[in-house]
DNA sequence: TAATCATTAATTGTTAACAATAATTAAATA
DNA sequence: TATTTAATTATTGTTAACAATTAATGATTA
């Protein structure tokens, strides 16, 4: 029984690996919000579902364990890693410190190409309807997962798409409000303005505000829902 | 056959878990230098050592790639991750972005105990041999752990301290010039004083100073000792 | 002698069985 | 009936055996 397989734009992306390793394919579960935060990960289950034995599924857990991704608890099993409504501003302001300093390298060194291809990303954006969220996310990604790919410290690399993929987890199954929707394409469109001047200065601060407005928005919805404990308001690293 | 336990400052200060687990003894050997980049990790021999199957080394070893200190090729078993010593650039850049958030919080908040630690630990370093290199890059971490360890963004935490265990294991068999054991004093007791009057921009940039004039000092050693392959400078990020 | 090939040994990655622990259900008691 | 207690089931974490792959050794040929 052959079967199509479909990839999504993130994984074109390349936030998640497209092989089809157990521990791709339960990152992948992961950030599409199918597993959510808490969910026990049990290894008999997850064996009999990936066609293996445990032993292959305990190591993905440990190994996603090491990315914070996964929580172990002794005898008692792994669960997908306690997001906190807290843990999202803790991510926004890991991208504020992140995101400026990996687009400076970008903005000093791109080709026409690589604009051409943010145009390109920007232009499908406002081609998608503001309720297909899932879609605009994917774009969203894509953009700054353009930005920052090829740049030489790819261990910062990698922790961005870390930071997102938890990011990606914890909002995959909320919808997006239609001026939020017109207010991230316009930052991006004013964003890479900047970036192909070469403006080095102008483009991180323009990326700042992008990040701070989108952290302040996504905060937001999250402690709407969820109950109100310790809440700190996200930290604005300039001015 | 009882045996007492040697615990060194870097476990008290609590940079690596001081349990007795296959992770954490594997991690120890790593920061302390025992085992050193590209060095092959043998399942077998080490189930040995630690007196298990190989099942729980392959675990650890699955979570400490998770965590980048270790890295599979398929087929072909586990390494100690190779630090290039690009690497160290990369880490110092990642510190400079690192430790002026981190310290934000503390420069703000702390209580006169910690002040007090802090100077207790400036005053054993002064008392300590610069031959002593071990214990006073124990110290100098002991220092900044103190600075960081009662952030709020605790994952933020649990990455420097990542990074601190990648430097820590790369120059863990090199020695301390004088005048950079000098200066490393030096550079802490005027980022102390900064602390104490709560002045975060003045101690933000004393720390990105000192962060750099490490950098600078260890990069230059590593790169002696190193093959020259594509180096580029360590990225001041203020000024 | 040098180089190629086949054989052997070592190591990896996986499976399946098993003891230890935790969770669940059923039985017994107040 | 409610609540504890015992028995059962499920799950975890570990061990030991096994096929697959790679590395090392020795024999064969030019």
């Amino acid at each position: 029984m052959e079967t199509v397989k479909l990839v999504t734009i993130s994984q074109q992306a390349g936030l998640v690996a497209d092989d089809q390793s157990i521990y791709s394919q339960i990152l992948n579960d992961i950030a599409q919000g199918q597993l959510v935060s808490g969910d026990r990960l049990v290894t008999t289950q997850l064996a009999k579902k990936y066609g293996s034995s445990i032993n292959p599924v305990r190591e993905a857990l440990k190994q996603l364990e090491g990315e914070g991704f996964v929580a172990f608890q002794k005898n008692s099993g792994a669960r997908v890693a306690r997001f906190a409504f807290s843990t999202m501003r803790d991510v926004f302001e890991m991208l504020q410190l992140l995101e400026p300093y990996l687009l400076k390298e970008f903005t000093q060194n791109h080709t026409p190409e690589d604009i051409a291809e943010l145009e390109n990303i920007i232009q499908k954006m406002t081609a998608t309807q503001a309720q297909d969220f899932t879609r605009f996310r994917e774009l969203d990604t894509a953009f700054h997962w353009q930005l920052y790919r090829g740049h030489y410290n790819q261990e910062a690399v990698k922790l961005w798409r870390r930071k997102r993929l938890i990011l990606q987890a914890m909002h995959a199954n909320l919808p997006i409000s239609h001026k939020r929707y017109s207010d991230a394409v316009a930052e991006h469109q004013t964003l890479l303005s900047f970036i192909s001047k070469g403006a080095v200065e102008e483009a991180n601060e323009a990326l700042l505000a992008h990040i701070k407005s989108g952290g302040d928005y996504w905060i937001a919805q999250v402690t709407e829902t969820a109950s109100s404990s310790g809440y700190r308001p996200l930290q604005g690293l300039t001015g």
